[in-house]
DNA sequence: CCTCCACAGGAACTGATGGCGT
DNA sequence: ACGCCATCAGTTCCTGTGGAGG
């Protein structure tokens, strides 16, 4: 009788590994995508290439879906500019951030002070109005006489949020030099949405957009491409089945031609097969890092939720394919049983379209005449993947 | 053809929190 | 000590609407 433990041990050290070079397999990590875009880098050096001249050059707006390495092109060609710069008496500030991870104007502003050495003592995390904060960024660049270039990741959510607060820093930065003497300021915007233009201040769109770059979709060949190198260079000779790749390429290709879907991908079904002891990648392999990968972002953001959507969640789940007067019902129940105060209806619709906005479930309009109007919600996820989950909540171990 | 249902979903507001400058 | 500011979750009030049934 085999041990399962010794098994594993053995196996482990046995050493028998299919991949040879794990790092390679993560999308920032050998930007060989840059390979693949080489007009592209061209433009985006050519139209920063003012700064070596040591004039301030236009503001850039780059566009391209997620997984088409705009992030990572940007980043190279500016760090490489800066490496050329530093020892002049001309250098370059660089400033990164991504309006996605903060999540309020306020902190954007102060990720980006940060990078420009601004303490906590000169520029707190919170307490100042925001026009102070922007005063304070702009003080520092003139005084320490910097000339810096924000990046600004995913501009479309740093739009919002400008349009949510009525405050028009957006076209404040992009105007900044104005108000600049000793220093300067050059801003690179980046967004998914080659809509999100339209939607700006015309005031904006003037100066952000004098310069653009567009970051076209990889197609399903190209994808297969980028796989295959990095399948050269980090997997044993042959280890990949071709039908595998294929489907790699296929299912990340198909829809957007996200290289970085694909390489995670790749990388997942490589664990498995290892983990297996297989000493192939196979077909079957990716199906199931495919629906691992599915699922591991399906828990993760069911545990993300506050209690109230848990429980809107819940009565979903038990009434599924239910209208939102139904579930609204049932959602009070449920908070009766476990003893919390129910929150208004208009709070669980708004719940409910956040929900959905996360994929978890899905919505539908419907019309019924004399009864009214109402919205339809079933889960996109097995009801097994809510209880397995929930159960480990102290407060709904009993209701799931 | 009109009515009226059962909500959708926008807008403005409230109250709490946390931390600033003066 | 005081007023001020940003943010968040939630509330209050509201207007809008496709079509079954009269």
């Amino acid at each position: 009788m085999s041990d399962p433990i010794d098994d594993l041990l053995d196996a482990a050290e046995s050493g028998k590994s299919i991949i040879k070079n794990r790092d390679i397999l993560h999308f920032t990590y050998i930007p060989d995508i840059i390979l693949h875009r080489k007009t592209e880098q061209e433009q985006v050096t050519q139209s920063l290439l003012p700064i070596l001249k040591k004039s301030r050059p236009s503001n850039l707006l780059v566009y391209g879906k997620p997984g088409t390495g705009k992030t990572l092109v940007v980043k190279k060609v500016l760090s490489k500019i800066q490496e050329r710069v530093e020892k002049s008496n001309f250098p370059i500030k660089l400033v990164y951030s991504n309006s996605k991870e903060e999540t309020t104007l306020y902190g954007l502003l102060v990720s980006l002070g940060r990078q420009l050495d601004l303490k906590e003592k000169e520029l707190p995390t919170t307490g100042l109005a925001i026009s102070e904060v922007f005063k304070r960024l702009l003080n520092k660049i003139d005084e320490g006489k910097l000339n810096a270039i924000f990046v600004i990741d995913e501009i479309d959510y740093l739009a919002q949020l400008v349009a949510k607060t009525g405050k028009d820093i957006l076209y404040q930065l992009t105007r900044a030099n104005e108000r600049l003497t000793q220093g300067s300021l050059t801003l690179v915007g980046i967004s998914n949405d080659l809509t999100f233009k339209e939607k700006l201040d015309p005031r904006v769109i003037s100066s952000l957009g004098e310069e653009e770059i567009v970051f076209t979709n990889y197609d399903v060949e190209q994808i297969k491409k980028i796989l295959e190198e990095r399948i050269n260079e980090s997997f044993i000779e042959n280890s990949v089945q071709e039908p595998a790749l294929n489907l790699i390429a296929a299912l990340a290709g198909g829809e957007h031609g996200d290289a970085r879907r694909a390489i995670d991908l790749l990388r997942v079904a490589g664990e498995l097969a290892e983990r297996q002891q297989s000493d192939k990648v196979t077909i079957d392999h990716v199906r199931e890092a495919s629906q691992k990968m599915e699922e591991n972002k399906e828990e993760k953001s069911l545990k993300s939720f506050p209690l109230h959507e848990k429980l809107v969640l819940i009565a979903i789940m038990k009434a599924n394919g239910s209208s939102t007067g139904e579930i609204y019902s049932l959602y009070k129940n449920l908070c009766k049983t476990v003893g919390k105060d129910e929150l208004t209806q208009r709070r669980i619709t708004q719940m409910l379209s956040e929900i959905e906005l996360s994929g978890l479930i899905s919505g539908r309009l419907i019309h019924q005449g004399i009864h009214g109007r109402t919205k339809k919600f079933k889960l996109t996820i097995s009801s097994e993947m809510i209880k397995k989950t929930f159960k480990e909540d102290l407060t709904l171990q009993d209701i799931v």
